[in-house]
DNA sequence: GCGGAGGCTTTGATCGTTCCAATCTTTGAA
DNA sequence: TTCAAAGATTGGAACGATCAAAGCCTCCGC
């Protein structure tokens, strides 16, 4: 195979100099129409394309985003992870940008691997995922002065005494307080709420959206609780249908997962209540296929916004970040898709 | 923040040249030990790295392997796809490997983005997924003799014209098979088949090894069919039940798919048979959380076949593939999880 | 003591791109 | 016609690593 052309052959090609090629590559405006034009048609014929090592190499800039790939946890929702790194990629590819992957059992072992992709310049800059209560990622990013976004928002901790970083969050408060009000308008008074223990970041702020949306209405309904997972959440409810009323009193669930809600909804039909309106969150497949309405995240709409705070709305590279400007943060509304 | 040190710093602190440094990262073996050990105390008091862009374009390698992201099916089964990403990304990672994914919507558009990626030596080598009858893919990257392993057998077409590619695949006859004749040892003689419609490779290589199985123990049994989504499947065995006989006479089912298999179970269930021994295929989240069994694919095995299909059992670099040696291919037997 | 061989170390060149500073061309006005 | 200023183009240098070939030791054996 011949070896690949390079600037030096389409500049004489185009009877140019390699830097007329590269200015039009990389600020066409300043190039004479006509020039352009021609570089433009010699880059075609050669089919040339800029070696990124290259140019890597040259502008420190790797035009790549590192994300850590959470490992394969068994649970129903890693799907919205798997969705927002679709997206990412996807809108990261429009900005001229890549995606690289990397795995890690352990925080620790993230940091390790960060290291090693910051310090060889593989990657310009990083999204974080399922940040955790004192996690020790936002601090040593902060500290190397490595640009990142969160997608999931900073929970207490170290995040009081510094300023806290940048995020990307689902608002789950919104979420279940329009789904609470959905079911209150159209199923009655009496909504529970079915979600994990407490002291859960993410499972107190949807409990708190449900919480208020029945406070605002006058109205009241049982909570129950359960840890992840659709067979316990089947049993946890299939115990609490078997005490006397609790089914028959209940107009509607609001669900703090879908598996949550699957479970629930498994659960009544086998205490002989076939369609229980209940409402999970995630719209994972599953509840798709089981006809359960639920709180679609829109992981497109947080990727989008990712990027957004790392490169600008409009910009085709990573902004340095601003150390003096606060950090900026991105709330999405998740919307509820009923089925 | 400082400037990053480069191999001129280290060897100027051991106090030896550019190339020892080098070699202590490259061939190791080379250097007396004593001077080894003297440039690995320099490397570690400088935190050095080396610039991974520097290297690639010197080496003309990126380490770095590509694999297209498929877009987001609303499917059960995209979990398979997600673990073998994640698999492939850890192994990879051990042999000094880097993932970029990169995303397209159609075979097309993932042709003129492998261009970019190969012809910008942004990645050595591809895993595509998904192979189809006729897919362009494959052809492209040969001629072009970009070094790559299909997750997926190759389905007719150019192949037969032309050695068949390197490729990777679960044994699908060899899954039913052992799920068939574990359930003519455990449950009776009469074990359907409920699979996708015909002329569906994947789908009809399953429905081979429940035959096979069943013509091997004499026995026989209804065959059923669905295309994918949980929902369609439960409709179709509920009408299947309604006919007179036909659940009372079935010992048990062996499925194409997961959602087959839980619309089956859920099907069943509706027709006053709770515990309908069922077995599905790609043991996805939901068929844990149901209690189904299923056929475990083990994408990880899977991985690990790709990666030595593209680097040799113990390669640190993607092999030039031998344009005269016939193409390999491996075969992962999938394995059954009983619940 | 000398020559040679083997093995580690040194130096210069190179990968393909963009930055920098200087030069050349064009345009418009005096 | 000439000059100045603005704009476009040019060639040299640099990014940080590895390759290739030459150089320097050290250690043997004669």
């Amino acid at each position: 195979m011949a070896k690949p052309p390079t600037v030096e052959d389409v500049a004489r090609i185009a009877g140019v100099s390699r830097q007329t090629v590269s200015n039009v590559l990389n600020s066409p405006h300043i190039v004479r129409d006509e020039t352009r034009e021609r570089v433009q048609q010699a880059i075609a014929d050669l089919a040339y394309r800029p070696h990124a090592a290259a140019r890597r190499l040259r502008t420190r800039r790797s035009s790549t985003i590192g994300i850590h790939l959470d490992p394969y946890s068994g649970g129903i929702s890693g799907v919205i992870l798997d969705r927002f790194v679709h997206a990412l990629t996807e809108r990261a590819s429009e900005r001229g940008m890549r995606v690289l992957i990397y795995s890690a059992r352990t925080a620790d072992e993230e940091i390790a691997r960060l290291g090693d992709l910051v310090d060889g310049a593989e990657i310009d800059a990083v999204v974080i995922t399922g940040t955790f209560f004192g996690d020790p990622r936002t601090g040593w990013l902060l500290e190397r002065d490595v640009p990142f976004v969160s997608f999931g928002r900073p929970w207490g901790g170290d995040d009081v005494y510094r300023p806290a970083h940048t995020w990307v969050d689902v608002d789950g408060a919104a979420g279940t307080r329009t789904a609470t009000r959905h079911m209150l308008a159209t199923q009655g008074a009496r909504i529970g709420f079915f979600g994990w223990p407490p002291d859960n970041g993410t499972g107190d702020d949807r409990e708190r959206g449900w919480r208020e949306a029945m406070t605002d209405a006058g109205a009241s309904g049982p909570r129950f609780e359960a840890v992840d997972g659709l067979a316990n959440a089947r049993e946890v409810m299939s115990a609490a249908f078997a005490e006397p009323d609790v089914l028959s009193e209940l107009d509607a669930l609001v669900c703090v997962s879908d598996s949550h809600a699957v479970g629930a909804h498994l659960a009544a039909a086998d205490a002989g209540r076939r369609h229980l309106p209940v409402i999970g969150f995630d719209n994972t497949p599953v509840a798709e296929a089981l006809g359960i309405s639920s709180m679609e995240q829109s992981p497109e709409l947080v990727a989008a916004a990712v990027l957004n705070l790392l490169m600008g709305t409009t910009g085709q590279a990573v902004a340095p970040r601003d150390r003096d400007a606060p950090p900026e943060h991105v709330l999405v509304e998740p919307r509820l898709i009923l089925r």
